[in-house]
RNA sequence: GCGGAAUUGGUGAAGGGGUUAACACAGUGGAUUGUGGUUCCACCAUGCAUCGGUUCGAAUCCGAUAUUCCGCCCCA
């Protein structure tokens, strides 16, 4: 028996349903916000990943697919959406339209990694990306939306991480201010924080082993090293946070796994007990440079993602349904097989006028019938036996109340769209 | 990359070396004939993740592999 790949699931009923309603819901939610909807290949060239997530990132040193097509190109499955929509922003020069230019997708994502809650080897992301902007407002507009989705869900128990990173003057001395304030404690950091300090020492700050000792809560602050315009950017962006009513809270220690970010970063994170360290369920981030190292015009960016794997396991966590089953409008069946051409002519007719309509295919009995439409949730049934043909008048039963109706073939329609107009 | 626990029909599961793999739900057919969701009966795993080993005999013991779940690292 052949079996999925590790880590890898299947989506279908319940989880299908809820997975294209939070589709239908973000795609409104984006509407409202203007944002343009992009699609990029699931595969990129696989330079394209290591220039713009970062050569040194666990994402490209240990987790990607990669492999060679036929053709002999090296070709990564995307770790993350960002790099790709800003291949297409510079490949399309989308640069010349209105700025900024704001975009949004959703879709599958890929890494490499031991699977476990949250976290499978193929997942998707809902995120989004803005070009041309150094506005805060962005960046505060940008938080805001993953907090709305995250709010009209009816989630709860959240916390919205922020920090800023600076500029990359800022950013360079605060580099240097670490490196001079750990050197002469290097022995002490655990083996990770030894090979970070070489070659990312901000993200030494993210370590979790090391998290309660002196050395590191001793350990020089990013807000002393930001320059005068990285602290107005950063107080104007908490600012914009404070208009919309966004709580949130500054952690000096938010570096990001990601080399790109510059300026603002943030995470939002679910607090529910036992939620573990899949609970980061959306994080983002201002990055300045990043078009411009990758070839294209010095334009800025901003974006984040939300992983909707964990934002299913947030809702069902804290008791939040969104599976829309709803149940269909009508059920046909035929007692015998000489109905079952009129049946199933009928259930044609019914759907093309905007009736959710579902019909017997295995000639069951009546009582299976029954339980069948029930099991459809069949708002009513028409049953189609010898007697209808030859009248023309159909046995229409409201599966709710049980009443029983009959009605000329003709008026049907008008029928239908009467007693379902109702609701 | 490291560690822990699991894997028995469509589903939930019992059985921990002795031949027909318990029970329940779902499904199908029937009692029931054009009006059901109650009840009753019948059918529904030559097979217990896969491969190999031990044994007269393996779902049961041993080994390897795969997958799932959970934790660490890291990430969404």
């Amino acid at each position: 028996m052949i079996q999925k790949p590790k880590g890898t699931y299947d989506i279908y009923g319940d989880k299908a349903r809820e997975i294209l309603y939070l589709k239908k819901l973000i795609t409104s939610l984006m509407d409202n916000y203007n944002y343009n909807y992009v699609q990029t290949p699931v595969f990129e060239a696989s330079e394209l990943f290591h220039r713009t997530v970062g050569e040194e990132t666990d994402i490209v040193s240990k987790e990607t697919y990669d492999f060679k097509d036929r053709g002999n190109r090296d070709l990564t499955l995307r770790p993350e959406g960002t790099a790709g929509i800003v291949r297409c922003f510079i490949e399309n020069k989308l640069y010349v339209d209105a700025s900024p230019l704001k975009t949004w997708y959703f879709g599958p994502m890929f890494r490499y990694e031991r699977p476990q809650s949250g976290r499978n080897r193929e997942f998707n992301q809902f995120g989004v990306e803005v070009f041309g902007s150094c506005n805060p407002m962005i960046d505060a507009e940008t938080i805001s939306i993953v907090y709305n989705l995250f709010k009209l869900l009816g989630l709860k128990e959240l916390k919205v991480n922020i920090n800023s990173l600076g500029d990359l003057e800022s950013r360079a001395k605060y580099r240097e201010a670490l490196l001079s304030y750990f050197k002469p404690y290097l022995n002490d950091l655990c083996d990770d924080c030894k090979q970070r300090y070489a070659k990312n020492p901000l993200r030494i700050l993210d370590c979790k082993i090391d998290a309660n000792s002196d050395i590191m809560k001793n350990a020089p602050k990013i807000s002393d090293y930001l320059n005068e315009d990285s602290k107005k950017h950063f107080a104007e962006v908490q600012k914009y946070l404070e208009f919309m009513g966004i709580d949130y809270v500054i952690n000096d220690n938010l570096v990001r796994g990601l080399d790109y970010y510059t300026h603002t970063v943030f995470e939002i994170t679910s607090e529910i007990e036992g939620f573990g360290s899949g609970n980061v369920l959306g994080a983002g981030g201002r990055y300045d440079n990043l078009v411009a190292n990758l070839g294209g015009p010095n334009i800025p960016g901003v974006g984040f993602a939300v992983g909707i794997e964990r934002l299913l396991l947030a809702l069902e966590a804290e008791n939040i349904n969104i599976n829309q089953e709803e149940g269909i409008d009508v059920y046909l069946f035929a007692t015998s097989e000489n109905e079952r051409d009129m049946m199933f002519s009928l259930a044609s007719i019914l759907r093309v006028n905007g009736f959710k309509t579902d019909l017997d295919y295995n000639l069951r009995n009546f009582k299976n019938n029954f339980k069948h439409a029930d099991k459809l949730k069949a708002k009513f049934i028409i049953i189609i036996g010898a007697d209808e043909v030859n009248s023309k008048c159909l046995t229409i039963k409201n599966n709710q109340t049980k009443e029983e109706y009959k009605v000329e073939f003709d008026n049907l329609i008008e029928f239908l769209d009467e007693k379902l107009g109702d609701e």
